[in-house]
DNA sequence: TCTTGATTTGACCATCTGGTCAAACTCACG
DNA sequence: CGTGAGTTTGACCAGATGGTCAAATCAAGA
């Protein structure tokens, strides 16, 4: 491969088509669970090719979370200490669930992480997710001593958003066993809204 | 081994560690992540020795699932129709928190299965899970209509639950990481106690 | 104690899996 | 075109893994 060079047309178009197969493949199979030449196979290459564009399996998954890791963190990072307080937390709920529904291999992909101990993000969780968490905690603190919202604990209070809005992705199996043809999100959005629009009100 | 005989002395001692090394195992690293011959060394056998008990992995991975749903679903079971709506929902929240507390490594084995699909345990999802589900729900539908609580969708009311106290069980790692030395439960209690006042305040 | 069934094990096997490599092929550009 | 860099592949390897088996060892009742 090139040593430094701008990718060519190839480069990525392969690239994309790696990761891309590698997140279908590692959020169904988790880390240990999936083969490389699986991902190979699902994203039209040879084994030995795919390995041309990406020195081990370590290396896509981590090339993968990392590269996830931004967006993922995204809508937290919206969150506005100047804008209104229960407009920015339902902002965030909804753009978490909104992720929940459009993204589900990815948060597929961080749940299989975590669930195992995270043995690979450790440190981003430690260190920038941590950060975020503070800096953003200590906005929802404010506002709690504004009185605009509730007096809650502020890191279970994200807590519970993440835990929620993710459940309807990592657990969609489970949840759709039970509710059948129904649409998962046609219901949780407005529960959701209600439970916060309750929970929050000063 | 025997056919069908009682189980010796050295037979249930024997299943018992395999199990429960399986338990440690499976959880920790999914099931394809664990391997036999850890599982192995984790209850003291020899691989051939912990085959002769179990025939094969798949086989001391459902033994371990359908051993554990039933413990798994019992709280949901326990939620009693007689009883005052809010204090069997605050119970039944109560007894799943401290599942989580007590068996993490139970909430994280069905947590694996479930974030990869779920391909060994659907049928007891759509059966079992979808049964207890429609008949406690049918409970909670009533108490809404007698105004006893708030009127919500009774199922994403279970699911919130489930997601709320599973979430510390599961994504424990995150959770400390963010925390620190705070104890989970100590804020998760609380927190999850007066959301669901608020919430079910009819 | 002796015997018989239960238990344990070392050696072994087939398959899978991550990864390597040299040779072949393709593409873009002068 | 021709050429050199970029791309692709078949063949291969070493180690891991699930599982087998015959032989050895152990335990308990007659």
């Amino acid at each position: 491969m090139s040593k430094d060079r701008a990718p060519t047309r190839i480069q990525k178009k392969n690239r994309a088509a790696i990761l891309e197969a590698a997140l279908n493949v590692f959020s169904a199979y988790g880390f240990r669970g999936a083969t490389v030449d699986q991902i190979a196979a699902e994203a039209g290459l040879s084994k030995p090719n795919l390995l041309y564009y990406f020195p081990s399996k370590e290396a896509i998954h981590t090339a993968l979370l990392s590269g996830l890791l931004e967006i993922w963190l995204a809508p937290l990072h919206d969150l506005d200490a100047d804008g209104d307080p229960l407009e920015e937390i339902r902002a965030y709920i909804h753009r978490k669930l909104q992720m929940s529904r459009e993204l589900p291999r990815e948060s597929r992909l961080f749940a299989n992480e975590l669930v195992q101990g995270a043995p690979r993000i450790h440190d981003a969780l430690s260190n920038d997710l941590k950060t975020l968490m503070d800096e953003k905690t200590a906005i929802l603190t404010a506002w709690m001593e504004q009185g605009k919202i509730a007096r809650l604990h502020p890191y279970h209070l994200i807590f519970s958003i993440w835990a929620l809005t993710q459940h309807y992705a990592d657990f969609d199996v489970q949840v759709r066993a039970i509710l059948g043809d129904e649409d998962p999100y046609e219901g949780a959005e407005p529960f959701i809204d209600t439970l916060y629009r309750k929970l929050l009100a000063p």
